[in-house]
DNA sequence: CCAGCATAGGCGAACGTTCGCCTATGCGCT
DNA sequence: AGCGCATAGGCGAACGTTCGCCTATGCTGG
């Protein structure tokens, strides 16, 4: 592969030349730089990022920790971060993880070895994990969608409370008064904090708080399924369920099909994310609509202003989310 | 951030000899080693991947270029391709492209001059694309999961004859005859391919192919709505229905729905994918499942063969594909 | 007592850039 | 005629590595 030095060579000139008219700096003489950049042409001459990055101390690269994205939200926040990247010129690195999150520090390693120029993490697992702070903390600028442990790394996420507030008092106003929850997995920590949100509005309504109507499902449609069928089994009066995603909504509406309870007449259920499915499920479903893409484009921007500035962690930043009604909800009793 | 020379200063050597001490090469007293390790640590030194790239030649990093990954099909051959990546100690560098394929050259450019150690290309809508041939022939050992104009480069995917032909056998088996079909975006090669394979399938079978049971869904829940209700109105008389992709099938179910037809007595349904919220829809989606993770593993591999070989461009791979019978598909006029 | 060799570590060069500074040429002005 | 200045382009250095080769020291064996 031509190198500066190659299609200096050719064109007769220094390679330092070379490169100002491939820049277009410094002054150089019209036929000299037809000549330079008719050997850079035939040369097929690309320049070497790497080199560059070297020189400059700028990698021009975002590296991303992710969980697992093979589920829909991790890749929808994956996709806001990558455009708004593409659109500032940013290329992205990408690193997946384990689902326990114990492979986070190898990789943050590996990023700082290739002098990213900041880091997001969307890692859950990861959030009370001390070794991932203190790398986070003495590496590049760096955001979260998540906690990071000891803190000092700015947060970016829809709003957590509301993802679990808006559905459940839309289902009190409605008359329900068992209301279910199918949580994500819920040794993390935005599962356990919506748990949190949803005990604290019952109490707001009087109503009490009861165990038995909160079950896991790991995030998956299957686990909707199964934790569907253990609600129903020892708490049989319950009117509403809340899943925590529209996958495990998928789930929980086949379940109560299986069992023969009517949507939203015997049962309402209320998803989480606004996926594209969720309007066209039997029948399509009531959720909370995420900011995804504009969460992942809001870390980009923010880590940017962060480079730029080098300043001190901003604050975070929460974005709102909103409730999409559909017919998967009704009055209870109806 | 400390380099080389900053840890051999405090060690007191030469920074060349710290580097074989990092690198666990040359002899070297182990007082000599025991200094430098501590000088290293006390520094917190982070090797600079950037300069040993340059040096090396070869930057571990493999670039993807891939189709808007918001959808699942892209998105599970993307973790496929990670975590195969991963395993082999490379980063993955991550390029989306417009819907239209249209930027595509010029990530290929950004990812040339990144010296990327090869390229995977999951880009269905530059299938036709010259240039973009072109300059995958001249780069760096590349591997696609779809079709490249001019040829050259390995594809590795899916066998993408059995995706129509088996559904439709299935379907054909149950005694259907009135077969419509739910396509991918229509322009690109693999729905047109599909729809071939679905005419000829029919054909051997002695029934005649009729353009108003094919439709365009555009692979998105919505447009297997919509197509499916088009279909209706110009061809009532279907009984069965194959959808190129899960999500749309998730549309086609809902269509029917609200026509009134039960599926599978009044109309068959087969989606494909296998993507898990196809095991829970209402009913449960007979479906072709697709070794997504193995593709893109595969396609890892294949390039790492490459890359050490240097040999010429091997032969196309292709991973079988197989059907997931489930309850929305039964005898035709039953 | 010295050749020979293993051991420890230094040193120069190269990878491909960018940047700042220096020099040579030519021209206009007083 | 001579000064100064703009223009064109050369050159050295630096970014942080790795690699191969060289040298100094000390030990072993004949």
């Amino acid at each position: 592969m031509a190198s500066l030095r190659d299609v200096a060579a050719r064109a007769d000139v220094s390679f330092q030349t070379v490169s100002k008219v491939l820049n277009g700096k410094g002054a150089v003489a019209p036929a000299t730089r037809r000549r330079i950049l008719d050997a850079a042409e035939e040369l097929g001459y690309v320049p070497n990022a790497l080199a560059r990055s070297l020189q400059s101390r700028s990698s021009l690269t975002l590296g991303v920790i992710t969980v697992d994205f093979a589920s829909a939200t991790p890749a929808r926040f994956l996709v806001g971060i990558e455009r708004e990247a593409r659109q500032h010129g940013l290329s992205v690195l990408l690193s997946s993880l384990e689902p326990d999150g114990s492979d986070c520090v190898r990789y943050l390693r590996v990023l700082m070895e290739r002098r990213v120029d900041g880091i997001i993490m969307n890692a859950p697992a990861t959030e009370e994990d001390e070794e991932v702070g203190r790398v986070l903390r003495t590496g590049p600028p760096a955001v979260s969608l998540h906690d990071i442990a000891g803190g000092g790394v700015p947060r970016v996420s829809p709003e957590s409370a509301g993802t679990a507030a808006l559905p459940i008092r839309h289902l009190l106003a409605l008359g329900h008064r068992r209301i279910a929850m199918v949580t994500g997995l819920r040794r993390q920590h935005s599962a356990r904090r919506r748990t949190a949100v949803y005990r604290q509005v019952l109490a707001e309504h009087g109503v009490p708080y009861d165990p038995r109507l909160v079950e896991d499902g790991g995030w998956q449609v299957e686990g909707g399924y199964a934790a569907t069928h253990r609600l129903l089994d020892r708490a049989g009066d319950l009117t509403a369920i809340y899943a925590q995603n529209d996958f495990m909504a998928v789930g929980v509406l086949n379940a109560l099909h299986e069992r023969g309870r009517r949507v939203p007449d015997d049962c309402s259920v209320v998803g989480c994310d606004d996926h594209p499915v969720a309007a066209r499920t039997i029948p399509p479903l009531t959720t909370v609509r995420m900011p995804f893409f504009d969460t992942g484009a809001a870390a980009v921007r923010l880590l940017l202003d962060r480079v730029a500035s080098g300043g001190a962690p901003p604050d975070d930043t929460v974005l709102p989310v909103s409730m999409v009604y559909r017919a998967s909800t009704g009055p209870a009793g109806a």
